[in-house]
DNA sequence: TACATAGTTGAACAACTGTTCATTTGTGTT
DNA sequence: AACACAAATGAACAGTTGTTCAACTATGTA
């Protein structure tokens, strides 16, 4: 048996019972929240809601968005190791696009349930 | 003129121009990444999991998750501020309930995403 | 080749987050 | 009233996160 945690005793069993064997497993649990992780943060979506009106390179973003390269390319890395973004080396500049169609449903989603 | 944090100047000022104007508000930036961070825990994710299917209360989903009372009770404060899930006492317990109909379908988004 | 520019990287730092622990509140029971 | 139990709470702690800063790589140009 496995080790407990839990400091009590089940007050409706059968319920626990019913709901148990549905519960996510381990590994789709911590991709399901390392995938809103990703999306909780304001530079991040900033980043995205630009990329869905037109790919852009790090300085354009960084200018947009007032931040310095640096801070905005941490972000972009953070995206595209997501696989939220992906990359396009053109010359002298590094161009960043969208490379998930959830994305924009799930912002709108988002949108929906704030403006209530 | 605002203070300019960018360290550089727009290569495609037109694109940088172009986006600009329909970037979202701040009100509406800090409420979006806000929810994510929400959403971005595997402790708050799994009680949403679980209240989708059923109501219930505290000591029950501490049996669920494995976890302390306190830990879970502090979560479902999180949510609750959140206004994801609602609290109702009923005698010595305290059951809660999913309280967004978005969740579920941002939920069923999220898992579209991973599972590619 | 030398130089300027675009972007990346890693270390450092402060700010934030989740769990634990001890305590408190509130309800039902004896 | 005294007690047991369910849940909430606040302080404390370790672990994580986002930005800054300085250094570095890579490309285009004089």
């Amino acid at each position: 048996m496995e080790d407990k945690r839990s400091d009590c005793e089940a007050i409706n069993i059968d319920i626990v019972n019913k709901v148990k064997p549905n519960m996510p497993e381990m590994r789709v649990l911590y991709e399901l929240s390392d995938f809103f992780k990703v999306m909780g943060d304001s530079t991040r979506i900033q980043l995205l809601w630009a990329l869905e009106e037109s790919e852009m390179c790090v300085g354009d973003l960084a200018v947009l968005l007032n931040m310095t390269k640096s801070a905005v390319s941490h972000q972009l890395k953070v995206l595209r190791v997501a696989k939220l973004v992906r990359s396009e080396k053109k010359g002298k500049n590094v161009y960043y696009a969208l490379d998930d169609h959830h994305v924009k449903s799930i912002l709108e989603k988002a949108l929906e349930h704030i403006g209530e």
